[in-house]
DNA sequence: TAGAATACCTTGCAATACAAGATATAAAAA
DNA sequence: TTTTTATATCTTGTATTGCAAGGTATTCTA
């Protein structure tokens, strides 16, 4: 298992978590979010958030709105719903919870 | 999405980590690890830990021994291999690289 | 002798992330 | 004008993972 593998595996089941945190704070589109991502270390790529996006708007917790673009196509614009706010609630406990369970694990 | 799924999304990743963080420290066998992952608030059931256990033999990051027991069928004990301790040193520091990126994030 | 407790393992499913490729718009270059 | 480049969106197919459910085997106890 290569050291990007590692990495990538970690990953698995906190970007959920992430697109929230990114769009807690102002709305963006999907290569915006991707580029905030790469700037705190997390690489992620087209075919992993499109989908991600599309499943947390339908469960609710985000919303669109199209804008137009004078640099290419229009853009998506997502932007957190109140319901995603209280999921990312939920998720700022699960997380902590989980740092506090690998502590317990790793240092004895 | 029940706060349960929110928790055991999170989980999923780094139970790699946990099991060598375990066997870092004693040999154990599959029960024992189990409880101890339990003992940390990490819930996990029999049919995630076997044939994660396996897959990590597989790889060369554990081994294992027989062991009678007096209370019922044998013990398979695991054991950290030296694979498997480099390989924990590289998720020890994916693990804090995952800290800090979901820190990032968070905190503006 | 039957049941309970302990321990191992497998099968089939659903969800996730990724690689790869497809489509569409607008600006720039030929 | 036509082609290329850059910027966007999205889909399809695949591998991996974790879990629910069920199956096998050993030892002790009632």
């Amino acid at each position: 298992m290569a050291e990007d593998n590692v990495r990538s595996q970690m990953r698995k089941g906190v970007l959920d978590y992430c697109i929230l945190c990114i769009l807690s704070r102002k709305e963006a589109y999907a290569s915006a979010i991707i580029d905030e991502l790469k700037a705190a270390d997390m690489i992620v790529v087209e075919g992993t958030i499109y989908p991600l996006l599309i499943r947390q708007k339908n469960q609710g917790l985000l919303s669109y709105r199209w804008e137009e673009s004078t640099q290419g196509p229009p853009r998506k614009y997502y932007f957190i719903t109140e319901k995603g706010r209280s999921q990312l609630e939920e998720m700022d406990a699960a997380w902590t919870e989980l740092v506090d369970s690998i502590g317990k694990l790793r240092n004895q």
